[in-house]
RNA sequence: GUGGUUGUAGCUCAGCUGGUUAGAGCGCUUGAUUGUGGUUCAAGAGGUCGCCGGUUCGAAACCGGUCUUCCACCCCA
């Protein structure tokens, strides 16, 4: 028992049927990506420690693992630096670089790196694991995949169309019904904040805002006013807890709260052009809902504010989000670069799927036929057939072993293997096959060309 | 980082206020069935009770630590 392996909290292993699932959905996810006009890109599963830290806040620094120096790396780290026994100055000595925490930051890297290389606009999309140093929970660990579409070099609030778009598409086509993409704009948050007097304010507030439906009206109030913002500047924000009518006449009260800030205003007409669009394209299956207490998420966000919810009847947190980010580039230098983009949370949209039992049936892929091994000639016997059938594409395996016959069946049974194929001395001798269908248990002879016909068949 | 929770056979779990040889179901191996799996029947293998330490005549059970699981908070996909 002691002696067993394990692996870090907060990773898995994937199974066959696991791996098979997960690829459906990633397929899913590429396709519809690569329909809209979107390359792949890769980027390393590391990079320096100045590209990552302090691009996620001071939270988001904690939950970076960083990586140890390579050698003696304690000779760096001179003696009362040592006594002071100060981690974070310490860490910068030991530790030179860190595993990438998100997709956009790197993202944001290789832009600006290979600027001149880049014809822009430039649509890309990533699908690559990211870890965290998080405490897991439920649909969080701290290796995951993220599923990144970008675009960069364009203002136009088109691309925030094909966005929802694309998520509508995405989701329709794995059957997940009723999911809810919220938007919101960083213009309105700002506004709002600007309005009610407490600018200087605008993360808490939004960080507050955003627990509206876990703690109610009465908790963000309390919140605010903990975080040092007035009581009369939360009384002025009283029409937002009671926005449930439609998009259109939230964007009217919206309106009407923001009339006095001009960036509020070109929030409003950002989020109305958005919803007017969308409502002409028309969705499959997903909605579009304008939410204002949308907050969450990178503070670099400076338009749209994209996250998408799984549907009401499972608890799951958000299964994706994203938004615009008028200046990502310019942390590393290149300016006037705007970009937005969305991300799926593959591991889960994987449990949701689960959890509602969405998943094909025929997702995992395995052999068409299990030939039975009797011996050293009749096993040659089998795979020259074997070798006939996979030309064609049908996938075909021989027992390894010329194991007892009832040990060999059971492994097709187990394998869930549609057919067995017996070839003895008898069958040898006649140039056949005893073909057996194992679902039915009924079995004749069949010569090659038959055999190759009902497999290519069925 | 804070609070709670979990760990017993390959898997899912029983195991009383501390008491002798730790159980069940499923799975596995073997046989009934030397060319036939799924059903049935019979037999069998498999556990230093997460790990380390403590209390006790005696610990799977009580205490401390540690790792792990799951949940909530912070934060986030």
């Amino acid at each position: 028992m002691s002696k067993k392996p394990s692996i870090p909290k907060g990773t898995r292993d994937f199974g066959p049927t696991e791996v098979a699932r997960r690829n459906y959905i990633f397929n899913t996810i590429k396709e519809a990506f690569a329909l809209y006009g979107f390359q792949p890109i890769e980027t390393p599963s590391f990079e320096n420690s100045d590209t990552l830290m302090g691009k996620y806040g001071e939270e988001g620094d904690r939950l970076i693992f960083k990586i140890l120096n390579s050698g003696d790396y304690l000779s760096k780290v001179n003696d009362s630096l040592y006594a002071e026994k100060d981690s974070s100055k310490i860490t910068s000595k030991i530790s030179e670089k860190a595993l990438r925490y998100d997709l956009t930051v790197p993202f944001a890297r290789y832009v600006v790196q290979h600027q001149n290389e880049i014809t822009f606009p430039f649509k890309r999309y990533q699908i690559q694991p990211v870890w965290r140093a998080d405490r897991p929970q439920k649909g969080r660990f701290r290796e995951f995949f993220q599923c990144d579409a970008d675009v960069v070099g364009s203002k136009s609030l088109w691309q925030e169309i094909e966005f929802v778009q694309i998520y509508d598409a995405v989701f329709t086509k794995l059957k997940l019904d009723g999911v809810t993409i919220k938007v919101n704009n960083r213009k309105i948050l700002s506004g709002i904040a600007e309005t009610i007097g407490a600018e200087d304010k605008l993360i808490d507030f939004t960080v507050a805002l955003d627990k509206l439906d876990k703690i109610g009206e009465d908790g963000v109030k309390n919140e605010m006013f903990s975080k040092g913002i007035s009581e009369e500047a939360i009384l002025k924000l009283q029409p937002l807890f009671s926005f449930n009518g439609s998009n259109a006449e939230n964007l009217d009260s919206l309106k009407n709260m923001l009339a006095n800030s001009e960036q509020g205003l070109k929030g409003v007409e950002e989020l109305a052009f958005i919803a007017e669009k969308i409502e002409k394209l028309g969705l499959s299956t997903a909605s579009l809902k304008i939410d204002v207490t949308l907050a969450r998420g990178l503070n670099y966000y400076t338009g749209a504010i994209f996250e998408v919810a799984a549907p009401p009847q499972v608890k799951m947190g958000s299964i994706g989000g994203g938004g615009r980010y008028d200046d990502l580039t310019g942390i590393f230098g290149l300016k006037n670069m705007s970009g937005v983009g969305i991300s799926f949370g593959l591991d889960r949209i994987y449990l949701v799927l689960e959890e509602l039992d969405k998943f094909p049936k025929t997702v995992l892929n395995h052999s068409k036929a299990l030939f039975i091994n009797f011996g050293e000639a009749e096993a040659l016997y089998a795979m020259q057939a074997i070798k006939s059938l996979r030309k064609k594409g049908i996938k075909a395996e021989m027992y390894p072993d010329s194991a007892k016959m009832g040990k060999q069946m059971s492994y097709a049974d187990k394998r869930n293997i549609p057919f067995a194929v017996l070839a003895g001395e008898k069958e040898m001798e006649a140039k056949q096959f005893t073909f057996k269908n194992m679902k039915s248990g009924e079995q004749r002879q069949v010569g090659y060309t038959e055999l190759e016909a009902i497999l290519f068949k069925d």
